[in-house]
DNA sequence: TTTGAGCGGAGCGCTCCGCTCCGATAGGGT
DNA sequence: ACCCTATCGGAGCGGAGCGCTCCGCTCAAA
């Protein structure tokens, strides 16, 4: 199992791996038009594959949808620190940041809506979890040592409004995705500091993790 | 059927309208929560009646659901002028909209998005879509007027953006709302033309009514 | 007391899903 | 060239859950 093997693959092996990439592809998109009740079937019809192969590869449903789960944690992880390290500015590091996240829509999108609040919690998403808070948490603090974020806006509103952001929509990916940046727009100038005066507070109680972590998995077994 | 009937009612027909409230309520809520795929069993337990009841009230569960969606466009309307009536001010008109309708969340919500995409177009449907869009010009144009509403929000953009503002959250159903009101602070901030200068253009070409319809009804039957 | 319109809910028939199983396929060793 | 076997694809199984029907029961009206 742990055996690493050298050199190119071929043969099998090659189309092993190929069957991998299309199939984390597949999973991707039908998860983020469907949600968990997306067929399985549908999946591996979509990658190309056949379901024999497919559960060769993940022996439930459950653990490939866990798998995706951390997987699209780990996207976000890595545009948030792409957005810092390649912008300079904190505020444009935070629209860089929100487009990239929804411009993935079409490839799938971030996927941690989409199997919420149905899966159990195990260690590797908790992991994965923490890491992500991490991130988003240098994003917003520096912007807000900037000022040039309101401060009643927390690391843990992200998740949250990318939800809003990328609701179901039966349309073509290409125009939902135009959508959610047209509307993006709004919400970027309403996150903004307004450079006279201070803006007026948001309704109700700041977001906090304890809530998203609730929210992300099953509520109990 | 066409028949009225005089004096309160009592007995047996009293308990017949209330099962219709009950019903209604109950359907409110469960297409609201689940959308189409709401069994329709689960609405008959909430209103505490039977499957034979609901199903001689309505013949089948999607002439229930039209009878929602129609139900929900004209609330919607009538939100719309009592906002333009009791509010003064096109803005206070248009913020008054908003809130109410993302309010009646915890009562079902618009219901629009719920049954949208999949039920065909009758000509109850339409004519209630065309009164709508008649209300929602009123409000837009209004603000439009007085120069205080960004001039590529058209009114079409307000179905859509209720439906981002509630997107389907397994929360207890009074935060939810709270989230919604939240987040719609933010947008109202981007809605509104700023003070000095204009504001950055949106991204993407505007939303049309169009667009509105084909995302509402099925596609082809 | 009789009656029947209206009620509630058990269950029928069907669809659709997760998953298994097995014949087909095609590298790789000899 | 030949088998061997790891891997592949997909037909089909078992069961869950749905829309809807049907029927025995209730209770107001006569």
């Amino acid at each position: 199992m742990g055996d690493t093997y050298t050199g190119k693959p071929r043969g099998r092996r090659r189309e092993a791996d190929r069957n991998d990439a299309r199939l984390f592809q597949a999973a991707r998109e039908v998860f983020a038009e469907r949600g968990w009740d997306a067929p399985v079937s549908e999946i591996a019809r979509r990658a190309g594959i056949g379901m024999g192969s497919l559960y060769r590869r993940y022996p439930s449903k459950e653990l490939l949808a866990q798998h995706m789960r951390i997987a699209g944690m780990e996207q976000l992880v890595r545009q948030a620190r792409t957005a810092l390290v390649e912008e300079p500015d904190p505020w444009t590091a935070l629209v860089r940041f929100f487009r990239d996240a929804l411009a993935d829509q079409g490839a799938g999108g971030p996927l941690l809506p989409l199997v919420g609040g149905r899966l159990p919690a195990t260690d590797e998403v908790r992991a994965a979890a923490d890491r992500l808070r991490a991130a988003l948490d240098d994003l917003v603090d520096g912007a807000h040592r900037e000022g040039v974020l309101r401060t009643d806006f927390t690391s843990a509103d992200i998740p949250l409004l990318l939800e809003h952001l990328t609701p179901r929509i039966p349309v073509t990916s290409e125009r939902a995705t135009a959508l959610h940046l047209r509307y993006l727009d709004l919400v970027l100038t309403g996150l903004r500091t307004p450079d006279t005066g201070r803006p007026t507070a948001l309704h109700g109680p700041a977001t906090r993790w304890a809530e998203l972590r609730e929210l992300w998995n099953a509520p109990e077994r």
